[in-house]
DNA sequence: CGCGGGATGCAAAAAATATTGATAGTGGAC
DNA sequence: GTCCACTATCAATATTTTTTGCATCCCGCG
C-alpha cells in the first residue's frame, strides 16, 4: 500500500484529503506543520507528500526543500490562489505538481494518481542522475566523471548505487554489509572501507561526495 | 539532441522552461508570439513545440493550426485555468498534451518526455539500425559489418536483436535466458557466454559493442 | 600533547567470474 | 540413415574482483 503524508495546518483540510485518499486506497499520515513533516519523513518512507505552502513554523517551501534533500519523494503543493506562484518555478524546489486552493478533492486525487503512476511507470524512477559532472546511469550500469567513463567493479557499482539511492542519509557499516553483501555475510568491516576507498578513487573530483561519518559509516552527499 | 521551441509572451516563463528543458538535455529556442513561432518552425526543425494559448498577435490555437499544417510536430499547450479548456479537445487541433498554469516545470518536462517518447517510441523501435559500419536490419534478419554481410545463426540473431532493442541497458543473464530462451529453459549460464562469444566473433570490429558487465550480464553499447 | 579508535593505503592471497576451445547432443534436410 | 549446421555443456584457462592483514595516518578527546 502506498503511503501519503498530508501536511496542512488546518485539521479540517487534512481530514477531507485523508478521507479521499483512504477511499482511493492510500495509507495516510498527517502533519500540521513543516517541521513535523520533515521529522516524519525521516522516520517513515512515504510515497508522496502533499504539502500546503502557508503554514506556521516552517512553510511549505522550506519543508519541501528539506524533504527533497532527504529523499526523492514526490511532492504536490497546495496553495491559495495567487499565493507565491513564482517561487514554484524555483529550479531547486523540484515540486512534482501543484494544486490551487480551493480544489476539489477529486482533482487532487487525480493528480496524486498521475504523479505516482508517472514515477512508478518503469523508467522515470530517476535512475539516471547527475551531480555536476558525475553522471550515474543505473540501467546502463555506467558512471561518467566529467564526461569520461569510469570503470567500476561490480561491488563498486552496487555500493555507489546504494549510497546514491539513499543519498544524504547516513548508512552504517552494518546496514551496508547486510543490504549489499547480504545478511549472511561473515566478514570484516574493513572490507567496506576498502571498497569505499576504491570507489572514491574512481570518482575523481567527486570523491568527496562520499562522506565519512566517523563512528557511523558513510553517506553520499547530493 | 532534440530541440524544443518555447512560445510564450512572458519572458519569465520562457526562462523557467528553458532552464528545465536544458537541464533535461534538450536544445531550446524561444518565441514570444504565435507569428514568430510559426516563422521559426518554417526555418528550423523542432521536435516539440510548447505553446501558450493566450498570446498577442496570433494566439496559441491559430499558431498550433498553422504549425501542424506545416509539419507534424508534437505540440503541448499551456493554458491558464479555465481558459478555453474545451477548445483543446475540439476538432482537428491535434494537440498532444496540455498543461494548466500554474504548473510545476517538473511536471511539464515529464509530459514533454512522455509525448516525445510516445512519438519517438515508434522511431526508436526502428527495426533497421546502424551503428557506424554495423547495420542491423531486423525484419530482413540481416546484419552487415562494414558492408559485408555477416552470417549469424538464429540464436545469434535473437541475442543481437534483443540486446540492440535494449541498447545501453544492462541485461542480466537471467533476463536474457528467460526472455530469449524462455522462462522454462533449464540450462547453464555459460550457454549465454558461448553465444555471446560466437556473436562477437561475427561482429568483427564491432565486437566490443557488446560489453561484458561483470557479475551481471551484458549490454549493447550504442 | 599523547592516546586510542577508527579510517586509509597497500599488496598478496583467495575467490569469483568470464572466455575460450573442445566436445557432444539435437533436429532437420536429403 | 547420414550429414550438417546449430546449440548446449563442460572444463581448462585467463582475468578480474574481493577479501584480508597489516602498517600508517588522522582526528577527537582527555
Amino acid at each position: 500500500m502506498q503511503k501519503i503524508l498530508i501536511v496542512d495546518d488546518e485539521a479540517k483540510i487534512r481530514a477531507v484529503i485523508r478521507e479521499y485518499a483512504e477511499f482511493n486506497g492510500y495509507g495516510v499520515s498527517e502533519a500540521a506543520d513543516g517541521m513535523s513533516a520533515v521529522a516524519k519523513c525521516k522516520e517513515e518512507n512515504f510515497d508522496m507528500v502533499i504539502l500546503d505552502i502557508m503554514m506556521p513554523k516552517f512553510d511549505g517551501f522550506s519543508a519541501c526543500k528539506e524533504i527533497k534533500k532527504l529523499k526523492d519523494i514526490p511532492v504536490i503543493m497546495l496553495s491559495a490562489r495567487g499565493e507565491e506562484y513564482d517561487k514554484l518555478f524555483g529550479f531547486e524546489l523540484g515540486v512534482d505538481d501543484y494544486v490551487v486552493k480551493p480544489f476539489s478533492p477529486k482533482e487532487l486525487m487525480a493528480r496524486v494518481n498521475a504523479v505516482l503512476s508517472r514515477r512508478g511507470g518503469a523508467e522515470s524512477r530517476a535512475e539516471v542522475l547527475a551531480f555536476d559532472g558525475l553522471e550515474i546511469d543505473m540501467p546502463a550500469r555506467s558512471v561518467t566523471v566529467d564526461g569520461k567513463k569510469a570503470e567500476l567493479t561490480p561491488k563498486e557499482y552496487e555500493l555507489l548505487f546504494y549510497l546514491v539511492r539513499n543519498k544524504n542519509i547516513a548508512m552504517s557499516r552494518d546496514k551496508l554489509l547486510s543490504d549489499i553483501w547480504g545478511y549472511d555475510f561473515f566478514g570484516d568491516d574493513r572490507t567496506i572501507d576498502t571498497h569505499i576507498k576504491n570507489l572514491r578513487n574512481n570518482l575523481g573530483p567527486y570523491r568527496s561526495r562520499i562522506v565519512t561519518l566517523r563512528g557511523v559509516g558513510y553517506k553520499f552527499e547530493a
